[in-house]
RNA sequence: GCCGCCUUGGCGAAAUGGUAGACGCAAGGGACUUAAAAUCCCUCGCCCUUAAAAGCGUGCCGGUUCGAGUCCGGCAGGCGGCACCA
């Protein structure tokens, strides 16, 4: 019978099925623990693509492995199933976005299983099940009555095409993340998370966390962490002061205007009756603008003077005030100084309104500024001094004169937690007729959304719950107070902030997660998902973890301890893969044709895990040329035959080198040289005259935890009855990886020459006198000093000659 | 513009500073077969060559080293992220 993989994976995905095979008992303390996690994935109507099986069988992979090596893993799956396109196809097909949710739900689940990974589905969650959101809101209220929470009328990314407003992180380019449609700024009621209060955490935490360079990265830089000086400069004539920050405090003598941003109080308040005009227009002009406008493409320097002016603190100069929209209202006090000589903007906006440039670091700014570091020229009491110095010693002066004050400044802004959708969790507060907003009490959770009949936004901007049914709006509080319920719902973002959490416990309705379970199980070991959440999710689960420190449900202070990502599996012509390229592959044709085990082989086989790779139809074809070729091992007579109790010793060195090196490259989720070992040692099985049975049964448990399906087939073609999942891990014979000979290259003057075959414990002595021998060194070194000579023992010797 | 990563045969790739190209794909040749498929064996960086040996070779230029794909400096190209953050 040669592989029938069709019949091998129904059998075995029953059998799985049957017996739970996967179950982890997360109460049993008694191993030490593993926590495997996936990104849970989005169940959209397209079902799984070929990405999903990649981090999945990462994961899966490990966890079976680890199983192997007497862990308690906890490997589970779920979905983050709140979200637009269920809206909007609710929206445009007249039906429920459950309904539509739900039906993607079973059929990701239905494809998830055909391939074989070992989930326990008991601990399985979804965002959009009530018990599951019921404590998204209870962190809600937590985050509200620790005043993380809180309501404001600011101007919002709104998304008319959308119908919402979005967060910054979902804005890209002035489009939205989703979708690409254009994103305008306008004034709106929104919830605010303040994740500026946990801003320096977010960024000194990073330090300690085993996550790709490249995350870490870009998480530092999204918070935007800068030390400077706040500096204090007084209006003239008005007894009133402003502060700007700055990173570059030691060149305060060269500064010779500020500018303030157009939303900057100051600017109403304080402009000259003659520059009123222009300076309203300008604002009002200003507010129009898109982000897009203010910042992208347009880079010219705009500013009106306000016609007033204000003392440098530090030399009590007079300079002017302009207010200038290349100033971010949103950063730092919404004002700086101008130090035209040594910053590239204030030299643009300098030389376009003439204004003077006083340069106090020696260096050549006849085209563009000078930042570079240098001595000091015109700086008083700072001469002579290079950046460093001088910004001691000025900040030093500012602090004793009262005028400034050490400060870090933070890019991240505050997270707009709401949206204007039907399909997400419910905000559990209320807005009590007096205007003050009222949590909903704990034990009124969940807050249930209400069943309707039509999803649209309002086209007055009202979000789709305003038209709920009164039964529900109308809210009356425990001592009699009426109000109405908050009409916004939470983003996607919200549900996928605390899942790994729940999986741990996942039908608990006293609590969000038990406690000991909890301190047991949390961080997450490993966590493997794609890179484009690594400023998204990866950060607000990351403040949700360090709240839910802060407030004791949690012991430890990161979630994630170990992150990987995934590179992008590409098309066959190596671009990305979509409808209008088409070159999608659909995974469910590729378990068809091929099976699920040469699905998974395949993409571990392609190349390192992180890496972008393309999809490669012959590649497919040689995993499962592979898989057939280790199966003929077990079930052609020929090979079956050779099978022996007894150990000739023939494999003893290809075995051993295998698992150490598999073992290993697991661990490191290098499977692509895991796999390139298994197959050197099926071919040294091939060339073998007897095959020691323990060699072959370690080398199917190996192989299982790539190709499940097939690998759990042989284990029963060599006579077990059992599930493979708790054998034990195969062990190393480190004795057996000694070699009685090895080869030794022998090169001149760094150049190979030869390779000799030496005993392993052969000397320095040994090797020069073997190389002085051979015929394909001696004619490099003959007649020839020899200076040196270098010796690597059991891999080079290098004969240096003069 | 700034930050990070990457660049090795026809292709995917491998190589604790120590024999560059393991393993696989594609290609070519052979065995088996009436034939094909499957399988098994052999060849497979470039140049010169009947062959061997020598020479060249990890994007480019330079450096460190007995020895560099690997470390350092500069440049080019590609990918990802941020983008007036003072």
């Amino acid at each position: 019978m040669s592989y029938d993989f069709k019949t091998i994976e129904a059998k075995w995905a029953r059998r799985w099925e049957e017996e739970s095979a996967f179950f982890c008992d997360t109460h049993d303390f008694s191993k030490p623990k593993f926590y495997a996690l996936d990104m849970f994935p989005y169940p959209s109507g397209q079902g799984l693509h070929v990405g999903h099986p990649e981090g999945y069988t990462a994961t899966d992979i490990v966890s079976r492995m680890k199983r192997m090596q007497g862990f308690n893993v906890l490997h589970p799956m779920g979905w983050d199933a709140f979200g637009l396109p269920a809206e909007q196809f609710a929206i445009a097909n007249n039906v429920h976005p459950e309904g539509f949710t739900r039906k993607n739900i079973a059929h990701f689940k239905q494809q998830i299983k055909s391939l074989g990974f070992s989930y326990d589905w008991s601990k399985e969650v979804a965002t959009i099940d009530v018990p599951y959101y019921k404590w998204t809101q209870w962190i809600f209220l937590q985050m509200f009555k620790h005043d993380l929470a809180y309501v404001a009328d600011i101007p919002v990314n709104y998304c008319p095409e959308l119908g919402t407003v979005l967060a910054n992180e979902e804005v890209i380019d002035g489009k939205s993340e989703r979708g690409g449609y254009p994103v305008i700024r306008m004034p709106m009621r929104q919830w605010i998370l303040k994740i500026t209060a946990y801003a320096d955490r977010l960024s000194e935490d990073l330090a300690d966390l085993d996550w790709p360079k490249s995350t870490l990265e870009m998480q530092r830089n999204w918070i935007g962490r800068s030390e400077g000086v706040s500096i204090s400069f007084k209006l003239d004539g008005f007894d009133e002061e402003f502060k700007v920050f700055t990173t570059r405090v030691d060149t305060l003598f060269g500064c010779t205007y500020c500018c303030l941003a157009p939303e900057h109080p100051f600017v109403k308040k304080y402009a000259s009756a003659e520059q009123k005009e222009a300076v309203d227009a300008y604002v009002e002009a200003a507010s129009h603008k898109s982000d897009l406008l203010r910042t992208g493409l347009e880079k010219e320097k705009t500013g009106v003077f306000l016609g007033v002016y204000a003392i440098n603190p530090i030399n009590g100069k007079k300079i002017p005030v302009y207010v200038a929209d290349y100033v971010l209202g949103s950063y730092g006090s919404g004002a700086v100084m101008a130090v035209p000589a040594h910053d590239d903007r204030d030299y643009a906006f300098a030389k376009k309104h003439g204004l003077p440039i006083v340069q106090v670091l020696e260096g050549d700014i006849s085209e563009e500024a000078f930042t570079g570091d240098a001595k000091h020229i015109a700086s008083e009491f700072a001469n002579g001094m290079n950046i460093e110095q001088a910004k001691a010693a000025i900040t030093a002066k500012l602090v004793e004169m009262g005028k400034g004050e050490r400060i870090v400044n933070y890019k991240l802004r505050d997270w707009i937690f709401s949206r204007q959708r039907y399909w997400g969790e419910p905000i559990p507060m209320v807005t009590l007729e007096d205007g003050t907003e009222f949590p909903v009490p704990e034990d009124q959770l969940p807050v249930v959304l209400p069943e309707m009949t039509d999803y649209k936004p309002t086209n007055n901007g009202q979000p789709p719950l305003s038209l709920a049914p009164s039964s529900w709006l109308d809210y009356v509080t425990p001592d009699g107070r009426k109000g109405k319920r908050e009409v916004n719902t939470m983003p996607q973002w919200a549900g996928s902030c605390w899942y790994y959490i729940r999986y741990l416990d996942p039908k608990n309705d006293d609590v969000l997660c038990d406690e000991a379970l909890l301190k047991h199980w949390l961080p997450v070991d490993l966590y493997i998902g794609g890179s484009e959440h690594a400023v998204l999710h990866l950060l607000y689960a990351r403040f949700w973890h360090k709240f839910l420190y802060d407030i004791g449900v949690v012991s430890c202070k990161e979630p994630f301890k170990r992150l990987y990502h995934q590179g992008m599996i590409l098309g066959e012509n190596g671009e990305k893969m979509s409808k209008s390229r088409g070159n999608v592959v659909n995974p469910d044709d590729i378990i068809l044709s091929h099976g699920a085990d040469s699905l998974r082989l395949f993409e571990m086989f392609a190349g390192p895990l992180n890496e972008v790779k393309p999809w490669s139809t012959t590649g497919l074809d040689g995993a499962k040329r592979f898989i057939e070729r280790v199966f003929r091992l077990v079930d052609e007579p020929v090979f079956k035959e050779r099978i022996t109790e007894v150990n000739d010793g023939e494999l003893d060195y290809s075995y051993n080198f295998m698992i150490k090196k598999v073992t290993e490259d697991f661990e490191s989720l290098a499977f692509n040289t895991a796999i390139s070992a298994m197959m050197v040692f099926i071919n040294d099985c091939y060339k073998a005259k007897s095959l020691y049975r323990p060699y072959v049964e370690g080398f199917v448990k190996a192989f299982s935890c790539i190709c499940p399906f097939v690998g759990q087939e042989m284990w029963s073609l060599l006579g077990h009855e059992g599930l493979l999942t708790y054998e034990p891990w195969p062990s190393v014979d480190a004795s057996k990886l000694v070699k009685d000979a090895v080869k030794i290259a022998v090169s001149v003057n760094g150049k190979t020459r030869d390779v000799l075959e030496l005993p392993t414990d052969a000397g320095e002595e040994e090797a020069l006198s073997a190389a002085k021998k051979s015929e394909k060194v001696v004619p490099f070194i003959e007649g020839k000093q020899i200076e040196k000579v270098i010796f690597v023992k059991g891999r080079i010797l290098n004969i240096v000659v003069a």
